[in-house]
RNA sequence: GCCCCCGUAGCUCAGCCCGGAUAGAGCAGUGGCCUUCUAAUCCACCGGUCGCAGGUUCAAAUCCUGCCGGGGGCACCA
């Protein structure tokens, strides 16, 4: 049983004893961050003073006292201290049988979670147009929505990863207009296309080319390509136009129709989406008879509940004001709002020479998300788009990510998982084996540097199944940064194999470096980032 | 005008769910550590009215209200 859930028992159980029955979930216990305050510390007397009509130092003594006579496991002192919190001091056994649960889970287990109970979940993210290549803005969600992914798998939930393909409609056929006009020599149209890139494609297209269909696929083969490039990858390119050919629109449709829920006005046909919270009423179909975005979109969303019933969708901000919409067809379908989450993700900035570089679709001054993972590395690109909050809008620098100086976070994560493949290769040069974990005696591990690394993965369950239950895999990053630091910190301090160092020492120290490499590659797996065995720094140029 | 996100150290950001005991990290700045498993490392110092004002509470960066900044959105575009 993890140490957390035995003092929590123990607590609760005294509790009862002195006639204070908590309620479910108010008796917390955590670990201070002030070491003077103990290794472990509950709040549950003055959490539960007020109700029971106690003062909160004397229950928390009487706690205390009754804890003392009966420890809970690996607590070797119990205190009063401050307003009435109870502070927990642990034998290091606490740590060393951690140390075993690491290692026996394994890269495969430890963090994993079956809390999904197998429920599918559809997520669905970055969805762009199919009429140029991705820039550097949907890395973000790209990144954030794989990331997403990983944490619902790791916590037990099938996942399937969709793009939705916007391939029809007047922006495709755009497009299409553009990219037929510049073949033969023309301009685009004023409202078509004018990236560099369209002018390019054009000379490509063979000659009798359909533009539609041509483009179509010359566009979706450009970002599948620069997404898997990020290791990025798709269960489902959802086609709009499928869903056209198949009828499974005007099914959707026939199904608003039915629930009553649109209405023609002005010859539109007008979803009464402010039935639902929605601001204002939506059309569907416009008045020359084409669908609006909408439409196909609620087709596709009733087919995603069809399969899951969950969605999680990755939006940008731009998007957010569509969110209601969407919401309130799926209601008006029957379906619960709340099962069709909407992560929004800010504004990327782009900083390239320390200049502010606009992402502008119109002056088709846009940086490519291909450039931007030439220039820095997919690792690198995929570490700092989760490197915070999607909530906060980001600045990308490209010049500082792309350096490979210490002020780049992902080296430094990455160079702590290099250096202990580095110890492990440099034990079996000098014909070190590691013994079984039942063989080392772990007990040796208590030098500050190796409980702290210890005392971090412990963490590692708590970071994965809250950053998963809020979708916010920046938690992994920070926490994967916080553990590196703690391994850099161990390995200038402990030497793991060479002169003065026991066997005994070194076997511990080995098994130590094991779990922490575990914790590494658990976490670098879900932010998508590789784990390199070794990372050599390119030599300066001369002069 | 309405809706959403953000406002924490010089800079970039964690922490806010679920209120607690001196508010954390990186970078920048200053000063230290390499004959030993890669110094892309480590250590110390410096640095903060947690946007502002009220409220709730024994206790507020954290919860509530209002305001002020910054960003995004309010189409028969997508």
């Amino acid at each position: 049983m993890d140490v957390r859930d035995s003092l929590i028992d123990s607590v609760r159980a005294v509790l009862t004893r002195l006639g204070v029955t908590p309620d479910p979930g108010v008796v917390q216990v955590e670990r201070p961050s002030n070491p003077d305050h103990g290794d472990w510390s509950t709040n549950a007397a003055l959490a539960t003073a007020k109700a029971a009509g106690r003062n909160p130092r004397e229950l928390a003594t009487a706690l205390a006292g009754a804890l003392t006579t009966e420890p809970p496991p690996h607590v070797t002192a119990v205190e009063v201290a401050g307003p009435g919190f109870v502070n927990f001091r642990l034998a290091h056994t606490w740590l060393h049988d951690l140390l075993a649960d690491v290692v026996t889970a394994g890269v495969d287990g430890w963090g994993r979670f079956t809390t999904g109970h197998d429920q599918p979940i559809i997520v669905e993210f970055v969805s762009a147009n199919p009429t140029g290549p991705l820039h550097a803005g949907h890395g973000r969600g790209a990144c954030f929505g794989d990331s997403v992914a990983r944490l619902l798998e790791r916590c037990g939930h099938p996942v399937s990863r969709e793009f939705y393909v916007n391939d029809r409609g007047a922006q495709m056929r755009l497009f299409a207009d553009s990219l037929a006009a510049l073949a033969a020599g023309a301009d685009a149209p004023e409202a078509g296309y004018h990236g560099a890139y369209v002018a390019d494609w054009a000379t490509e297209m063979p000659s009798g080319a359909d533009p539609v269909e041509w483009g179509r696929e010359r566009a979706l083969a450009d970002q599948r390509a620069v997404l898997e490039s990020l290791g990025i990858g798709f269960d489902a390119w959802f086609s709009e136009r499928s869903m056209v050919e198949s009828g499974a629109v005007e099914d959707t449709l026939a199904d608003l129709q039915w629930a009553g829920a649109t209405y023609e006005d002005d010859g539109a046909l007008w979803l009464r989406s402010s039935d639902h919270g929605d601001d204002k009423d939506r059309v569907l179909v416009k008045s020359d008879g084409e669908y609006t975005y909408l439409l196909p979109d609620v087709a596709y969303h009733r087919d995603k509940f069809a399969r899951a019933p969950r969605l999680v969708n990755v939006w940008g901000a731009d998007h957010h004001g569509y969110v209601a919409r969407v919401h309130a067809a799926m209601a008006a379908l029957g379906h619960q709002p709340a099962d069709l989450e909407v992560a929004i993700t800010q504004m990327v900035g782009l900083r390239r020479a320390g200049e502010e570089v606009r992402l502008s679709k119109r002056t088709g001054e846009m940086i490519e998300l291909r450039e931007v993972v030439a220039e820095v590395g997919a690792d690198a690109a995929r570490f700092t788009y989760l490197l915070q909050s999607v909530d906060s809008s980001q600045v990308f620098d490209l010049d500082l990510v792309a350096s490979q100086i210490n002020e780049n976070p992902v080296f430094y994560v990455q160079y702590a998982h290099a250096r202990i493949h580095s110890i492990v290769s440099r034990a079996a040069e000098v014909g070190i084996e590691r013994v079984p974990l039942a063989a080392a005696d772990i007990s040796l591990l208590v030098h500050h540097r190796e409980l702290a690394l210890l005392r971090t993965l412990h963490e590692l369950p708590d970071i994965v199944r809250w950053a998963c239950r809020e979708r916010a895999p920046h938690q992994v990053t920070t926490w994967v940064r916080e553990l590196a630091a703690l391994f850099h910190g161990f390995y200038h301090d402990c030497r793991v194999i060479g002169e003065g160092i026991d066997d005994a020492l070194t076997q511990a120290r080995l098994w130590l470096v094991e779990a922490t490499r575990i914790g590494l590659a658990v976490a670098l797996d879900l932010l998508g980032v590789g784990a390199p065995t070794e990372m050599w720094r390119q030599e300066e140029d001369d002069r």
